[in-house]
DNA sequence: GAACGATTGCAACTCATCGTTGCAATCCAA
DNA sequence: TTGGATTGCAACGATGAGTTGCAATCGTTC
């Protein structure tokens, strides 16, 4: 018999790219931005690790690997990122300037992956409960620290009615701006949300 | 030749249960209804005709046909919800009840599977966009008609300060809400809407 | 009552994707 | 040099999406 091709158990044409070669810390770290990423352009339910495994350049077999279930890697990308929410806010020295520093915070994070990441992974239900869990206690994790900071320099300055309630300022400035941001996709330049802080330090009444 | 069993064409052990009989709009109320519910619990991205089908009790088919692709569907789901969202809004009187009116609606709205359903909608993006836009307007038109009649009641009646924005009271009040319930799972008893309430009207500062 | 169109159920199919597995290639450390 | 760990790659079975052909049933019309 005469072969005029390889014997037929491997063509090996291609001669590999650049199989083996371990490369440890950067792929998990390429890996997990790139299911950050996922996480908000296609939601928990939507998420491919295929599209993931391409995106972060690697195969999807080192994926499989490394986090056994879709859970974990979701769950490996949302660990530890409440220190990025909202970062370190400044003491501007006034409750309007805190406030202004804390939505102007909120609505950078709801502009990036990893804020409409993390707001759709919070907001799954039933099947990936526990992805949900761990979104929601990042996502309070980020806002209610600086948001106590705030509120008791408030205090301390003597900028604060007896009767409000700090988390539920917060509550209403970050829910005002996602519903602006996320739900209705309108701007939110400084104006607007310069609006929003006076309307929550002044009300909706007039001041007679 | 004797047969003992039926020809090879087809056993026909089963006489069918209920094949055929159109029953028309039924079908369709059973399966939209039953599409709003897999929206609210697995979102756009993760939506299974298959599942639908069994929900409704309808055959796979029976939904193909009616509606060509998966977002014909949901778009049909979602079409005209706008009136059910807050339904008809008492005139109270007052602004603090009409406003608390409207946050026990919502909270009644983000506590169903059709609230669920629209906002996990609305937060789609990318391949479902068409989607996205169709559930960010249905939420707009269900909350935007009742918002602007409590603003120009609470006018009418002088209670509504000067530079307050009627949209932007809106916007706090049900993004408040939509945090609470839905990232933070927390309670919406009454007092703590009524608290809401009393923030958006009174805001942060002490009234000197 | 018979015929016809419309609607539905059902089973089978093709196709894409998911998650897994075996193997070879490569790097690092002993 | 050897061995373990990591990666790429191709292939596989399983699952679900969307389609198609066919039979059964209903309502309407003649």
């Amino acid at each position: 018999m005469q072969w005029s091709a390889p014997p037929m158990t491997a063509t090996r044409r291609a001669p590999r790219r650049d199989a083996g070669r371990p490369r440890g810390a950067p792929v998990a770290e390429a890996v997990l931005a790139a299911t950050l990423r996922e996480l908000a352009s296609a939601g928990v339910e939507g998420l491919s690790v295929e599209r993931i495994a391409r995106e972060a350049e690697v195969n999807k077999t080192s994926i499989y690997r490394r986090w056994p279930t879709r859970e974990a890697l979701v769950a490996a990308a949302l660990e530890g990122v409440a220190a990025q929410i909202t970062g370190q806010l400044p003491d501007t020295g006034s409750l309007r300037g805190d406030l202004l520093a804390l939505v102007g915070a909120v609505s950078d994070l709801v502009g990036s992956p990893l804020g409409r990441g993390l707001l759709r992974a919070a907001l799954t239900e039933s099947a990936e409960a526990a992805v949900a869990a761990l979104a929601t206690d990042q996502l309070a994790r980020g806002t209610a620290g600086p948001a106590r900071a705030i509120v008791a320099r408030a205090k301390a300055r003597g900028e604060w009615a007896r009767g409000a309630r700090g988390d539920m300022v917060v509550h209403a400035l970050v829910g005002a701006v996602i519903h602006r941001a996320v739900l209705e996709h309108g701007a939110l330049d400084r104006r607007w949300l310069g609006s929003l802080v006076d309307l929550m330090l002044h009300g909706a009444l007039p001041r007679e």
